[in-house]
DNA sequence: TGGTATATGAGGAACGTGCCTCAAATCAAC
DNA sequence: GTTGATTTGAGGCACGTTCCTCATATACCA
């Protein structure tokens, strides 16, 4: 037996085409009692529409912008180019991507774009910053103009936003706290950097660090976390500094910066000792696992992130459900052997 | 500027519908200076035929067979789960699956069970059984009727098979060789154990794990495999006469079985101070993972797998080329703190 | 040059859906 | 029972493609 179509539930409902149609695309003008009929139908033949048919029939086009950091950010480079190769291969989903480029470190230029975007031309948003009052409050009018909106990477959970696509930063850091507590060979302190803690990110990968490490693996002490702010200078500075004057058998980098990161642990001589973790796959931390300055990254797949973001986003648009075990993220561990 | 339909290719190759619809269908019937005149406003217009408008018209059914291990095999359950799942999900995608299991231990009965597919009625098979001359022929012979066939989980690397889905055997090998060597925290001996040696994976995977183990962890010593057979007291007999007369400090489980294994290894009461790994994610796993049983699993994604088969097969039958980041399975590290 | 085989053009129906119009049927209120 | 509004039906065109048929144009060979 074939998938039934529009007609089978004019038939099957005793009604004509027109008053299908009207129903299933909730038009005006149909009583109650015929709604009821139709939808029961539906139900009775187990009817799901032919998405593609459907775009076909009203040349439906999906217009998407995404916003990600802009600078020197070699993860939102990588997602870039995953979004235009994802673009690229599903070229028949009738889709447009424009992708913007913010500053992280200003709230206000983001909600200045924000509110730039044209939401009478657009369909859905996909948002990787920081958040902010005025960042839920710009979600809040997208979604008022009947914009579908979701975080990427990084939650915006107190807004309005239908729907997040990235990891667990909890699960993340205990993940990268049990790998740092299992490889490292004896007691002593570790390093924590990032790029500021005023980041959601880094506070929670801290949380769930810290609760493994402090939980199962007594031998070792977390340091305070050192900020570098994006200047490899002071990055460089601080690791020399606690590198000399404190006991420390670990490093756990929870945002950006790797390069100048591993560029001092280099320079101090003691990466063979020295058990580093760092998140997120790039050319700076694949090299580095290559060469062994780093142990372990932890990170999910931009490729993922990307190809994720356009179905839920287009499933958003087309209200129909969304497939929960294909979005989730996962968060991978990247061995010297696993690099994909 | 919208999408070229094979309208504009019409226009601009100065031809008619009907030719240009023979060129791009490879009908007879064409000159070649003709063809060449559609083909070049083909690639000057940047034409891509829009797949479910081809398919809407020609009302095509991909009809899938999906060749399985039979027993009380957890991974082929959950792969079968995650086939059934990824079809439910895209059912708009014109695509009938049939699922058969097989006997792997019975390279005769698997053939027979090849043979009997009806090929005319087919468009692809997805197989995961071993590689031996009757199974090559057999994919010859599927090759031969114009079924599209991917290897799924093991490869069949020397047969006519279009495409394998899964990862390298070798590098999860030598990924549970580095985690293995990082995580014991002791000299000592590795107890290895599978199913059967004859199985390419367990070899494949033997060969990764003591190349890392004996280049790197020279304080390790890796025991020759021990093989279960599928039988669950031989298994637990060989595991515990092991540990009482080795110094274990590392276990492997290189198959399934980890039921009995598990068992086993709790009835010793060494489940505190021993190392152990094993493939795949499924129940058994998953809570050993949990218990602490396991301090690694290495997986590969089962949704990921089914939905993967599903669209290299489909491409293939379009003849569409297959977008390969997309198609790369993962090696993962699963952790308790990452699990799913 | 005529005859024949081959190439090409023109057009239409279909796939499942959306969206439109116009007429007919039904309903509620008077 | 008439009026007027609301609901429903019938049908057509469109989307981009496939796959027909039939008529015409072109090339090739004798």
């Amino acid at each position: 037996m074939n998938r039934p179509t529009v007609h089978d539930i004019a038939k099957e409902a005793g009604v004509s085409l027109a008053t299908v149609d009207r129903v299933l695309n909730a038009r005006p003008g149909v009583r109650d009692k015929t709604i009821a009929k139709v939808q029961d139908a539906v139900v009775r033949l187990g009817y799901v529409r032919d998405t593609y048919a459907a775009n076909l029939a009203r040349k439906r086009l999906y217009r998407f912008v995404f916003v990600l950091p802009e600078g020197p950010n070699q993860f939102a480079a990588s997602l870039c180019a995953a979004l235009d190769e994802a673009h690229a291969a599903q070229i028949s989903d009738r889709t447009a991507i424009e992708i913007v480029r913010v500053p992280l470190r200003d709230p206000h230029a983001i909600v200045r774009r924000l509110r730039q975007l044209a939401v009478e031309t657009l369909d859905g948003v996909a948002l990787m910053v920081p958040e902010t009052p005025q960042v839920r409050d710009a979600v809040a009018r997208l979604k008022a103009a009947g914009v579908a909106v979701v975080a990427l990477v990084s939650d915006l959970p107190n807004s309005r936003r239908d729907h997040f696509i990235g990891t667990n930063s909890v699960a993340a850091g205990r993940t990268a706290g049990l790998l740092m507590g299992r490889f490292v060979r004896r007691p002593g302190e570790v390093l924590v950097v990032s790029n500021s803690m005023r980041a959601r990110d880094s506070l929670e990968r801290r949380l769930g660090f810290d609760a493994v490490i402090s939980g199962e693996f007594a031998g070792l002490r977390v340091l305070p976390s050192v900020e570098s702010f994006d200047d490899p200078a002071r990055m460089s500075a601080v690791v020399t500094e606690v590198l000399a004057r404190r006991d420390v058998v670990g490093v756990y980098s929870m945002g950006s910066g790797n390069t100048a990161l591993l560029d001092a642990l280099r320079e101090s001589g003691r990466i063979g000792d020295l058990v580093s973790i760092a998140h997120e796959l790039t050319p700076t931390t694949e090299s580095a696992l290559r060469e062994g300055a780093l142990a372990a990254v932890i990170a999910q797949n931009v490729g993922h992130l990307a190809r994720s973001a356009l179905r839920v986003l287009r499933a958003l648009c087309d209200g129909l459900s969304i497939y929960e075990a294909q979005e989730r993220v996962r968060i991978e561990i990247i061995l010297r052997e696993n690099i994909s």
